[in-house]
DNA sequence: ACTTATTTTCAGAAAATTTTGAAAATAAAG
DNA sequence: CTTTATTTTCAAAATTTTCTGAAAATAAGT
């Protein structure tokens, strides 16, 4: 295989995982772009690699940033802006399930709070099927957010981090 | 809070967390219906719930089945096809997670170990970049896999299941 | 075998999401 | 201050996904 060929397919591959995940393709494929490129790219770089606007580039740079995952880099003498997507899978992973896990499952865990809060006769099937299903679904999210939130400190510890990674 | 309201809550909320997670809404609001109901709940049942049509319902159904966490069930006496969903959270999360590995992760492998075998000379920057990439990627991505495939063996066996449970 | 109940399929319609591109905003250079 | 380069925004268009509903298929009952 050629290497621009195994490009395409590279981008193309982590367009469609990201998409399965919830994740426009678009934004998965900038991601893929940069995580391969050498050296930093600007927006006219992302528009001819990837056929795309400007709104749209400049659109998921931007929700790529917000997910931590791309920074902005400027180049000494040039007026464009330059990314760089994180290199390390690792952090990246850890970023991505920072944010979700705010975005997502503490939004749940909050919801089940607030429904678990019902009025009439706990002891009616229709009413205990329902809060026991809340608070399993509380339970489980909480440990999920506790897992989470475990693995993302170790890794924000730079040397547990890399005793742990390691002996991987 | 009244019941049915907070009802209507829990099948709103489990569908937007659905849908963010690359989930047809209707998909998550049907099996929110399912694991609240105390009973095995029928097409117009489910129809009328979420004021959906049949074709939506039978299809959205057949993919719960799929992912093996709605059953379908026979009442005697009775023409109609029933459904009750796995009630249990942590087996219902093992399940999708199963499933997820088989449909998006292990392709993720696959890609990765195609794309390597690249022709070219390996001491160029953009080769160099691009094959670190996808072993880093590799990497993780076995590494996510059998630690999921742990988890899943550990719960395929009931007594060690609940001896973990029990310590959660 | 015929009738009736129920489920499944799928083409077209509707809805939701994504993308474009040109205009507005911003920022740098002269 | 003016010009030029670059980025951002966002309404409208394109695309993708989801949903409907009626027809076809299947299954049960008489």
């Amino acid at each position: 295989m050629e290497l621009q060929e195994a490009k395409q397919h590279f981008i193309q591959s982590w367009g469609v995982f990201g998409s399965s995940w919830g994740i426009n393709r678009t934004m998965a494929q900038i991601h893929a772009l940069l995580l391969i490129a050498p050296k930093p790219l600007n927006a006219d770089d992302i528009m001819e690699a990837l056929q795309i606007s400007r709104g749209n580039t400049n659109m998921n740079v931007r929700d790529l940033m917000n997910w931590n995952i791309v920074d902005k880099v400027l180049i000494p003498g040039d007026r464009k802006e330059y990314f760089v997507a994180e290199k390390d899978i690792w952090k990246v992973a850890m970023r991505i399930m920072k944010e979700r896990k705010k975005r997502e499952l503490d939004p749940i865990i909050q919801t089940m709070e607030q429904i678990k809060n019902i009025e009439g006769d706990k002891k009616d099937a229709e009413t205990k099927a329902f809060i026991d299903m809340a608070n399993q679904i509380q339970k489980f999210a909480k440990q999920a957010d506790s897992a989470l939130a475990g693995l993302i400190k170790a890794d924000e510890n730079w040397f547990t981090g890399t005793l742990l990674k390691m002996f991987k």
